[in-house]
DNA sequence: TTGTCATTTATTGTTAACAATATTTGATAA
DNA sequence: TTATCAAATATTGTTAACAATAAATGACAA
C-alpha cells in the first residue's frame, strides 16, 4: 500500500524522464535528490543504482549519476528491440482487448491530441506512453511490459536529444487505427501499423547535431501531474 | 579493469545462479555477502538492489534478499518473452557470423557434451548459456543482448525448481543443426530452429509438484569456475 | 509431548561522522 | 586577457554505531 523511499525516488525520476523534464545528462545528485525527498543518503543511493540497472541512469565513479544520454548506436538498438517487442506485444493483444481497453485508448487519443493543441509536452509524452503501455497490458505478459516501459523510457531520452524540435512524438491518426485493428482483431494489421508506427518514430530522428546541454534538478522533479496514473 | 566490490557481488551472484548453484528462494543475508566479498553492508546493499531491479532478487523489507522464485504465470512470460527476443537476435545474427564465431558455438557444443557425459551440471549451464548469448553478441543489438541475458538467468531458475531432475537443459542436436542454419545464412530455417527449440525446453517444465527447499550461501557462491568465462 | 508466550538473539533499516576524490575559486604570471 | 596552479569547497565513498524489526530460543502450562 504504501511505497518506500526508494520507490518513490526511482518513480519520479522515471516519471520525470518519461515527461522530459529531466533530459539527458542532468546530475543526479544525491544530496539534492535526498534532501527533495526528505530521506538518507542511503536510500538515494539504492535508488540510484535500481535506475542504473534499467540503463536509464549513468553510474561515474568518484563522479555522480547522470540521466543516461543514449548514443545514436543504443538509439538503433532500442527502436530496433522495441519493434521487436511492440509487435510480440501487438500479436497477443490482438483479439484481447475489452471494452474498457479500447474506450482508455480512444479517450487517450484524444487527451494527447488536446495536449498537443495546448502545447503541453509533457501531457502529451505522458497520453502517448500510456497508449503504448496500455496495449502491453493488454497482451498480458508482464516481462513484456517492463521491457517496453524501459524501452519507452530511454525512447523519450532519445526524442529529446535527437528529435528537430516539435517533430517528437507519435503521428495520432496512426493511433487511431491500431486501435481500429486491435479492435477488430486483424493480427497482421496491427501488426504491420505497429511496425510501421515505431519506423516513423525512428525516421524522425536527427544525429547530425551534437546534443544539448544539462540543466538543474528542484523544480523538473518537483512537477505534479496534471492527470493521475492508470493503476 | 578493476570492478567496484558491487559489481563483484552482482557478478558473482549472477554466475551462481546461472550454474544452479544459487537456487531460487535461498537468502541472501547482508552480513554473510559482505564477510564473502569483504566489503561494507552498503556495497552489498546497493548490489542487491540492482539484482532486484533486474527482477533475479526479490527484496521483501526487513526480511532481506531472496533469490528470486518465479511462479508457473511468470515462467510462462518468460519462454513466450525468450522466444520473441530469440526470434528477432535470431534473424539479425543470420549470416553475420564470423569463423570465429562458428568455431566458438561447435566448440561449445562438444564442451557442453562432455560436461553432460561428465555430469557436471554448472559446467553444462554455462555452456549452454554461452551457446545462446553468443548468438546474441553476433546479432549485434547490445539492448536484445541484455534482455536475453536476464531471461537466460531467469530460466535457469525455472528449469531448477519445475524440471523433472535431469531433462533440464537443451538438446545437443539442436544446437547443431542451429550452427548449420546459422552458417548457411538461411534465415527462417535459422528462426524457426531457435523457436522450436525453446519450444522444446519449456515442454520440459512440470507445475504440479511444489518448488524444492532452499540452502546456505557460503559454499555455493564461492565454487571457482572450472573454466575461464569468455570475455 | 505439544502449544503458547515472553525473552533473547540475529538481521535489517537508519543515521551521522569521517575520508577520499572532484570541482570550483581565485591568485599569479605571461 | 588568458593560462596555470594552489587553495578552498563541495560531492561521493566508506565506516561504524544505533534503532527497529523479525526470527529463534526456552520456560511454562495444558
Amino acid at each position: 500500500m504504501k511505497d518506500s523511499p526508494e520507490d518513490l525516488i526511482v518513480n519520479a525520476i522515471l516519471d520525470a524522464i518519461a515527461e522530459q523534464r529531466l533530459p539527458a545528462g542532468t546530475k543526479l545528485g544525491e544530496q539534492a535528490l535526498s534532501d527533495l525527498f526528505s530521506c538518507n543518503r542511503a536510500n538515494v543511493r539504492r535508488a540510484l543504482a535500481s535506475l542504473a540497472a534499467q540503463q536509464v541512469v549513468e553510474l561515474r565513479p568518484n563522479r555522480g549519476a547522470f540521466v543516461m544520454t543514449p548514443s545514436p548506436k543504443e538509439a538503433r538498438d532500442i527502436f530496433q528491440a522495441r519493434r521487436a517487442i511492440e509487435r510480440t506485444i501487438a500479436r497477443h493483444a490482438s483479439g484481447q482487448a475489452s471494452p474498457d481497453d479500447i474506450a482508455f485508448l480512444r479517450g487517450n487519443i484524444l487527451e494527447e491530441a488536446a495536449a498537443r493543441r495546448a502545447g503541453d509536452k509533457p501531457a502529451e509524452l505522458r497520453a502517448s506512453r500510456q497508449f503504448h503501455m496500455r496495449i502491453a497490458q493488454i497482451a498480458g505478459n508482464l516481462v513484456l511490459e517492463r521491457f517496453l516501459s524501459e524501452l519507452t523510457m530511454r525512447s523519450t531520452l532519445i526524442l529529446g536529444l535527437y528529435s528537430p524540435t516539435g517533430s517528437s512524438s507519435c503521428a495520432e491518426d496512426e493511433h487511431d487505427r491500431i486501435v481500429d485493428a486491435l479492435e477488430a482483431g486483424s493480427t497482421d494489421e496491427l501488426v504491420r501499423l505497429a511496425d510501421e508506427h515505431l519506423r516513423h518514430l525512428e525516421a524522425g530522428l536527427n544525429f547530425d547535431e551534437p546534443p544539448a546541454a544539462p540543466m538543474s534538478l528542484q523544480e523538473q522533479l518537483m512537477v505534479p501531474r496534471s492527470t493521475p496514473s492508470a493503476k
